[in-house]
DNA sequence: ATTCTGTATTCTGTATACAGGATTATGCGT
DNA sequence: ACGCATAATCCTGTATACAGAATACAGAAT
């Protein structure tokens, strides 16, 4: 395959981001699917020729995935998906709940009434596919709404951690949703999260996302 | 240069570890250390030289060291050793806090009496040096303190965070221990929190740990 | 049958080559 | 003397080539 003519279509006239930026995105995405799976030896002839890009390239993006934890890196022996065990996933929870523990004391604190109501808006839309009973347009948006509201605090640093800890834990919690009783759960845990929010009730706010996200880990650690 | 010969003294018979992450901590310690400067122009062919390696490997290490937010890529234009603003400062500072409250939590749960008594060691011959007037070893340790109060915690993945945030503000702190009296404080807060840890006395190291790195803020803030 | 050893193959790690873009220097015109 | 255009240089980004290590395989010895 011509890569160079490949690219040029994916990014068309302007150059939107550079292509380390698009390689990293794009197995970012497909460990996080599991379109490569946890154990999985990443040769890199073979992945690059996928990606249409030479081995260069590659490497120098398996090392950034490295660097976020997705990829581990075996000197001598190349690149395999990261895999986590019980612990890891227990211990990745109780870091991303006090990260976003944090984040909703600073939130409170210097959110903007209109951004707040940002986030109403993207939960009504979830309430919407979750009343519909669509699993992943509920999901995608579940994930941002967590996003955004740990970029309410307005620490680029925090929302950085925070951002490479959900990529790690976006596919097992994609997994723990299952069952409409825990679903509903989840959708009531979330309407209370925005509630406390509106009304800047640090305290009570800070409670249900520890629920939250202490629950996330009863329903996710059957399936890990 | 003969990169071969230098890299075969360099690590000896057995191969101690990759020569990938043997460029990452000889950069990542040149940037902390100051030889090479906030905003300098990272050149690979210069910089490669300088280290006795091609641009391939080099540029590898650069992209891990650009996950780690110590240098900041530029499409088109190479790598930058990153500069971090007042706010950057500060709001690092806001994170490892958490962190190292979160970790000040486990580690009163989990941490075994041994590991417990191995933090007072390190902090006895902290206080040496620091009675000795000596600020690099004294220095050395305190970092060294803090990075085993945080494993005592037991999760590897807060640790490897605080890992990466504490060599972002390594220089950073370093500069800030300016003068006796803040150094005296520092002291004193470092004894209590490990008094606290010994009691397994959870709010009263939480509340010693937020306040020393509160302080730690207020020290650092006007240097830079 | 099994294990050990030597060989062949495959893959990683590093260096180098080449193309395109960015930056700097130069010269011309005003 | 200053600004702009053009050329030269340098640097980055990518591909490829080569060396050495790891792995797989086959045959021999027990």
């Amino acid at each position: 395959m011509d890569g160079t003519a490949e690219r040029t279509v994916g990014r068309g006239i302007i150059e939107r981001q550079s292509l380390h930026q698009e390689i990293v995105s794009r197995l970012r995405d497909m460990i996080i699917e599991g379109e490569l799976q946890p154990g999985e030896r990443l040769y890199e002839i073979q992945l690059g020729e996928s990606l249409g890009v030479s081995r260069t390239p590659l490497r120098e993006a398996l090392k950034s995935l490295a660097s976020e934890g997705l990829v581990e890196l075996i000197p001598g022996r190349g690149a395999v998906v990261r895999q986590f065990t019980r612990k890891d996933v227990h211990d990745m929870l109780v870091l991303i709940r006090a990260m976003e523990e944090l984040a909703a004391r600073l939130a409170c604190e210097v959110a903007s009434d209109d951004e707040i109501r940002r986030v109403r808006e993207l939960h009504d839309r979830m309430r919407a596919h979750y009343e519909a009973g669509e699993r992943m347009e509920y999901y995608r948006l579940n994930q941002q709404i967590h996003t955004s509201l740990v970029a309410l605090a307005d620490n680029p640093h925090l929302s950085a951690f925070h951002a490479t800890l959900q990529a790690r834990l976006k596919r097992i919690r994609f997994i723990g949703h299952e069952g409409p009783e825990r679903w509903a759960a989840a959708m009531a845990e979330h309407e209370d999260i925005v509630a406390a929010l509106e009304k800047r009730d640090v305290e009570t706010l800070v409670a249900i996302i520890g629920k939250h996200l202490h629950n996330a880990w009863l329903r996710v650690r059957d399936a890990v």
